[in-house]
DNA sequence: GACATCATGTAAGCGGTTACATGATTTC
DNA sequence: GAAATCATGTAACCGCTTACATGATGTC
C-alpha cells in the first residue's frame, strides 16, 4: 500500500540523502586520489585546511579507512620510522578512483539548512538590540578570520592562469574561492544587521528590559 | 590525569558542542515564543520556511515538543476541530522563556563546515570540465530558485522602516537578508567556476579520458 | 618531569534519517 | 475510489561526538 502525505516536504529541497555515509567514505577517496596519506595526515587535514568542505575526527577517520581498505576501494602499507611512531599510510585502488569518479558527478541539493547562529538571530526582536549587537560583533570577528584563511590559501595564484593549475590545486583553488565569497557575503550581511539593530536601538527606550515579549 | 595532543583540533574553529540537542529544542522555544503551534505547523515550517535556518521533521518534533512540556518549558492544550482531526496547541512557558533568551546570547561559532557539493568541486581538476560544467549549470539553477524565495520573503518590506518592524517579523528578515546574501554569493562563485572550467576546456584536448589521473 | 606532537584506536550515547503505521477529512 | 491534506506518532539504524585509552618520541 503506497503512503499519501506531505508534498510539501519533497517539494523544498530538504538535506535528504546527503549522507549514507557517502560523504565522508569520499571525502578520504577524493584526497587520497592526490596522494598517499595516514590516517593521522587526513584527520589533521580536516581540522585544519581551508577549501577542505568536510570534517571528520580521528575516531571516525581510523574506522572508515580501514573499512574502505577491506571493501578494496584502497590499499595500505606499513612505513617504519626512527624518531616517531610507525604509520600506515593508504592509497587508492582503480576500483576506489571508480567509485570516486561516479560520486563526483552524482547528483547534489545545495546544503546550508541548518545554521545555529541564524537560528539565533531570528529571535533577534525580543532580545535587547544592543546584546545582539555585542554578539553579532564577535561572530564578525570570527567570519573575518576565516576569510583571511582563504584568502591566504588563495595568494600567488592568479586568475588568469587558473587552466594551467595541476588537477590537484584547480579544484582546492575553487573551493577556496566558494570559502571567498561566502564570508565575503557573511561580512556584508553583518553590516547590515548592525545597521538594523542600531535603528532598533535607538527606537527602543534605553531603559527597556533586556526580554521583550511579544507584542 | 590530562589528556594532552592534537592542539591543532582546538585551534579552528571546528562544530563542536554545536547540538546537544540544544538547537532544535531552542528553534521549537523560538518559534512557540512568538505564537501557539501545533506539531505539524512547526513540522510544516521546518520544511517550507525560508528564513528559518533549521529543519527537523515530524519524526523528531513530536517526541521533542513531548520532552519539552515535561520539563516545563512549554504547555499545551487540545483543540477540537471538525472537518479535521484535532491538534494539539503548544504555548511557552515563563520558563521557556527565560531558556530561549539564555540560549539566543549565548556563543555560538559560524556553522557551514560540511558540503556535499563543495567536497565534490575540490576534485574538479581530476573529471572531465565539460561534464563538470553540467553539474554546476544544475546546481546553480537550484541557487536561483533558492534566491527567489528568499527575494520574496523580503519582498514589501523597505529597509529603512526596519526599526519598526513588530519582533518577529524583525528577525525573521533579517535571516532573510542573510539567505539572500549567501544565494547571490554562492551564484556569483558559480559564474567564476565556470569561467574557470571554460578556460580547462579550452586547454584540454577534446578527446580526452573522463577521468584523468593526477599528475 | 611536564607538556607537546605523532600515531591509532574502542565504547557509549546523541541527534537525525529512513521506514513504517494509523486514521479522519477533503478534493478530483 | 484514488489521492492529497491534516495530524501524530514508533522502531531501527546511521553518522558523528564525547569520553577514554595507549604509547613512543621530542622539547622546555
Amino acid at each position: 500500500m503506497i503512503r499519501p502525505g506531505a508534498a510539501f516536504m519533497v517539494a523544498n529541497g530538504i538535506g535528504r540523502g546527503q549522507n549514507r555515509r557517502v560523504s565522508l567514505r569520499c571525502a578520504l577517496l577524493a584526497q587520497l586520489n592526490v596522494e598517499e596519506l595516514s590516517g593521522y595526515e587526513l584527520t589533521r587535514r580536516f581540522a585544519g585546511f581551508p577549501g577542505l568542505f568536510w570534517q571528520a575526527r580521528s575516531q571516525q577517520v581510523y574506522p572508515e579507512l580501514a573499512r574502505l581498505e577491506e571493501q578494496g576501494l584502497l590499499t595500505s602499507r606499513v612505513v617504519e620510522q626512527q624518531s616517531r611512531p610507525d604509520k600506515r599510510l593508504y592509497s587508492i585502488t582503480d576500483t576506489g578512483r571508480k567509485r570516486l569518479g561516479d560520486w563526483i558527478l552524482s547528483d547534489s541539493p545545495p546544503s546550508f539548512a541548518k545554521d545555529d547562529f541564524l537560528m539565533k538571530v531570528w529571535s533577534y526582536g525580543v532580545v535587547d538590540p544592543a546584546s545582539a549587537r555585542r554578539q553579532l560583533a564577535v561572530h564578525r570577528t570570527l567570519h573575518e578570520l576565516r576569510l583571511a584563511r582563504f584568502e591566504d590559501a588563495a595568494r600567488e595564484h592568479a586568475p588568469a592562469e587558473v587552466s594551467h593549475l595541476d588537477p590537484r590545486e584547480f579544484g582546492e583553488q575553487l573551493t577556496v574561492q566558494a570559502g571567498i565569497h561566502l564570508e565575503r557575503s557573511l561580512l556584508a550581511w553583518c553590516e547590515t544587521a548592525d545597521e538594523w539593530l542600531r535603528a532598533r536601538e535607538d527606537a527602543t527606550p534605553p531603559g527597556a528590559s533586556p526580554e521583550e515579549r511579544s507584542a
